[in-house]
DNA sequence: TGCTTTCCGTAACGTACGTTACGATAACGA
DNA sequence: TCGTTATCGTAACGTACGTTACGGAAAGCA
């Protein structure tokens, strides 16, 4: 008995999950949900709970909805095949859709308000130039046959500040050096080579 | 003539860089900023500008007083020298100060107020759960002699992981689906086989 | 047709934020 | 010693946020 609900909780979800994998969980405010949602906020409240419910709903339906291809990945024959497809599927995912690009789990964290906006341009910038001054160095060295003819130095560049930015979100989930150095050496691992090469860690405390 | 700056502009902006790198830019409050640096509000603003701007004077410092090992990986004499050097000082870097772990550069938007923090340890878990299916499956695969007894699952796991949140993040900074495609590439390049294996891309759309 | 139950939307609540007036205080030059 | 100038701390400002009372409206049951 009682009145019906009268949007679908299913579509509104949907709505929120878009609005966070643009702008964070903290970026997202109530104006922006029920704007996107076309929902009032007492009705969001009754339909989800609060904010952090809300953000852990659209969460869940995240992983069920985009993230499927991790155990389709899981269920394929080889390791390496495993690994490829999560990676490639990644980065469809992240490019797909372009009013929210990047991944929602690392977006949730890692957008913010509008305000914000700015810093994280000048983040990004700073990201760029020091990427731009990799790229710049790895092809002097394909210049000086230190790297193959082969070796694509954006590519190199690209991938290796990859790495660092990952082991970084890794290390604020609190993973240990030991295992970001791990990481480190299985990223190197892969690195071309033209000639002669010894693999091992560089002078360091 | 005039008074005299009665605390240590220097010392203050360290202070400060020190809350951005633990509670990134939107989630430093003047109330953290005031209690760390022991200054009080007008005088940060009388020294530094505003908020923006001291971040942004925190993150030249980071740049200059932390990331310094970049220039100097830029010197060093081969390619892999130099990605090994920013990737062994990045892990060391993200990991030494466990007050703030991590990078400021990715922090800084990656953290948020401390009353978020639920939501960032479930977006953790939830990563968490991820790569230990991805280190359950490598793990299958050493056992069936798909990967090589020297591999170590675990470090692949975190390695994946790690790529595909430096592709997460990259993708937010607005990198294009082939550039994040040639990172997931070079990443592959070298995975460790047992058998016959070959590259390439997965059935995608 | 009434009664009950549920939902809708307006409007308000309390709180926290970034920012700034303003008067008191201290250091210099004349 | 006085006047000027810059900094100090208190206290307040306006705004935006997440959250919720509350009265009106619709749907089912008697």
């Amino acid at each position: 008995m009682g009145r019906h609900r009268e949007f679908d909780v299913e579509k509104a979800l949907d709505a929120a999950l878009c609005v966070f994998w643009r702008k964070g969980y903290e970026g997202a405010s109530y104006a922006d949900l029920t704007e996107a949602t076309g929902v009032e906020r007492p009705a969001l409240y009754s339909a989800f709970g609060n904010k952090e419910a809300l953000f852990r709903q659209a969460l869940a339906r995240y992983y069920e909805r985009y993230l499927d291809f991790i155990p389709e990945a899981l269920q394929l024959p080889t390791a390496r095949e495993v690994a490829a497809h999560i990676l490639y599927s990644a980065a469809d995912l992240h490019t797909r859709y372009s009013k929210h690009t990047g991944c929602l789990g690392i977006n949730g964290v890692l957008a913010g308000s509008d305000e914000a906006e700015p810093v994280r341009q000048a983040l990004i910038d700073a990201r760029a130039v020091g990427e731009v001054q990799l790229r710049e160095r790895f092809e002097r060295a394909k210049a000086e046959g230190d790297l193959p003819e082969t070796a694509k130095p954006t590519a190199l560049a690209a991938f290796v500040m990859a790495v660092s930015h990952g082991m970084a979100v890794q290390a604020k989930a609190g993973f240990s050096r030991d295992m970001l150095e791990a990481v480190a050496e299985q990223a190197l691992s892969t690195w071309p080579t033209g000639s002669s090469e010894l693999s091992g860690k560089p002078s360091g405390p």
